[in-house]
DNA sequence: GCGATCAGTT
DNA sequence: CACAACTGATCGC
């Protein structure tokens, strides 16, 4: 359908260079072992897990970019023929290992793709990340923003990732009797795994392939797949459940910690004795806040046996207002468009931008259609899904039961278009490889 | 068997 | 109810 120059974590045909932020399966959706269409620019640790995830991946296609570096790309113009220069530079996103932004520039101006990313004032590795951006920029102002709007509402407020970890440390000891199950997903949140290591002295058990994962980051010594050594393990988040915990608890008395950046919780905790004793507020990013449903933003009780720690690698609200006010880009789109209640970056942070848009009219062009952007020679095609199409999609499933066929190609064709970019039409230059 | 897509889960 | 991220079933070839 769509083609273009280069493409963030889009894996269709037709492009010239490919990038991939980072290996969570919704950011690689397309991406199979023949996938064969150009090289795949990523991270050096990307490039490192990425047998892992794609066994039979030709890793000749990959090419490395190292952090803070420009690279130049000689791609060519589709329409003319005549070469077009591209240069890149990967940034730290502080998501998951390997994750990366990407800054561009070139005839399309300067454009910053962060995939999903967390930006913590307070960490140290968000800081050498902003240096890197600010020098990449000099004084040149930042065109256009791909935008990880996860989290882009001031509902969502959280603590810094070291004040949650600290959390889920206080919830472990206060019960040094009990099994505990920690939720993970196949790559993430190894910091507070290995922070809850260090400083309980514990090792934590891990799946078989998790234990590969760690190895190949570097962690050598804190994580084990022998349950005997330890009373802490870190489990598939698809596998956490009430059920597990129940079951779990008929063998021994185990309790479950679900680190997520959501308000997880439907039963209020109602203050008294926390049981991870004083919440310590120093240095958070974003203050704890009551919540719309009478929740805190803070680790709580979930149910019986289960604890939510509000431990999240997508920046809440006020980092993102912080990131945008920083960077003041001439315009905005996110890259997360599947929640219901998404609203248009722009209706907040428009005041940051040159123009004091009209945003929900704007909002309305862009998730309605493909909307096409011109900037000079360059089309930048924004792929967000519709809201509406998610909503209309449940609600029909629910009452089809049988009948009704035909709406279910216009539903999956707009299932398609979810996260990436593209940008113009082309065709297939020869490569020099960057690495 | 393989890739793409859908359904469903926390 | 929300999310991001994931598994497993099913479809078409």
């Amino acid at each position: 359908m769509e083609s273009g120059i280069i493409s963030v974590d889009r894996w269709s045909q037709g492009s010239q260079a490919y990038f991939l932020t980072h290996l969570h399966a919704d950011h690689t959706r397309g991406l199979t072992p023949t996938w064969k269409w150009g090289p795949l620019f990523c991270s050096r640790i990307t490039a490192k897990l990425f047998p892992l995830k794609f066994p039979q991946f030709k890793l000749s296609l990959l090419r490395v970019l190292d952090l803070g570096h420009w690279y130049t790309l000689p791609l060519f113009s589709p329409s003319s023929g005549q070469p077009i220069t591209v240069h890149v530079m990967a940034i730290d996103a502080h998501h998951c290992p390997g994750a990366v932004m990407y800054l561009f520039r070139g005839e399309f101006g300067c454009m910053l793709y962060t995939g999903d990313f967390r930006w913590e004032r307070t960490s140290r590795r968000a800081q050498i990340a902003r240096n890197m951006l600010l020098n990449a920029l000099k004084q040149e102002k930042l065109d256009s923003l791909y935008l990880d709007n996860t989290y882009c509402n001031p509902l969502y407020s959280f603590p810094s990732r070291e004040v949650a970890a600290r959390q889920v440390v206080n919830i472990i000891s206060s019960h040094p009797n009990h099994d505990i199950v920690i939720g993970v997903d196949s790559l993430g949140k190894e910091d507070l795994l290995h922070y809850v290591s260090q400083v309980l002295k514990i090792k934590i058990w891990v799946w078989p392939e998790r234990l590969q994962t760690m190895h190949l980051l570097g962690f050598q010594d804190n994580f084990t797949t022998k349950t005997s050594l330890t009373r802490v393990r870190a489990i598939p988040r698809y596998s956490f459940s009430i059920e597990t915990l129940e079951g779990l608890n008929m063998m021994r008395p185990t309790i479950g910690i679900m680190p997520s950046g959501l308000p997880w919780a439907k039963e209020i905790f109602k203050g008294k004795g926390s049981a991870f004793g004083p919440s310590p507020s120093h240095g958070v990013t974003c203050t704890n806040r009551k919540k719309p449903n009478g929740s805190l933003a803070g680790g709580q009780i979930y149910n019986q046996y289960i604890y939510t720690v509000p431990y999240s690698e997508h920046s809440c609200f006020a980092e993102i207002k912080e990131f945008v006010q920083l960077l003041q880009p001439a315009s905005i789109k996110g890259i997360v468009a599947s929640s219901p209640s998404y609203v248009e970056p722009l209706y907040y942070f428009g005041k940051f931008c040159g123009k004091k848009q009209e945003s929900s009219m704007l909002y309305q062009k862009l998730w309605s259609e493909e909307r096409v952007e011109r900037v000079e020679t360059i089309q930048i095609k924004s792929a967000t899904k519709t809201t509406n199409s998610n909503l209309q999609g449940k609600k029909r499933r629910k009452k089809q039961v049988g009948l009704l066929v035909s709406h279910v190609n216009r539903v999956s064709l707009l299932r398609r278009l979810r996260r990436g970019i593209k940008i113009t039409d082309t065709d297939f230059p020869a490569y020099e490889d960057n690495i």
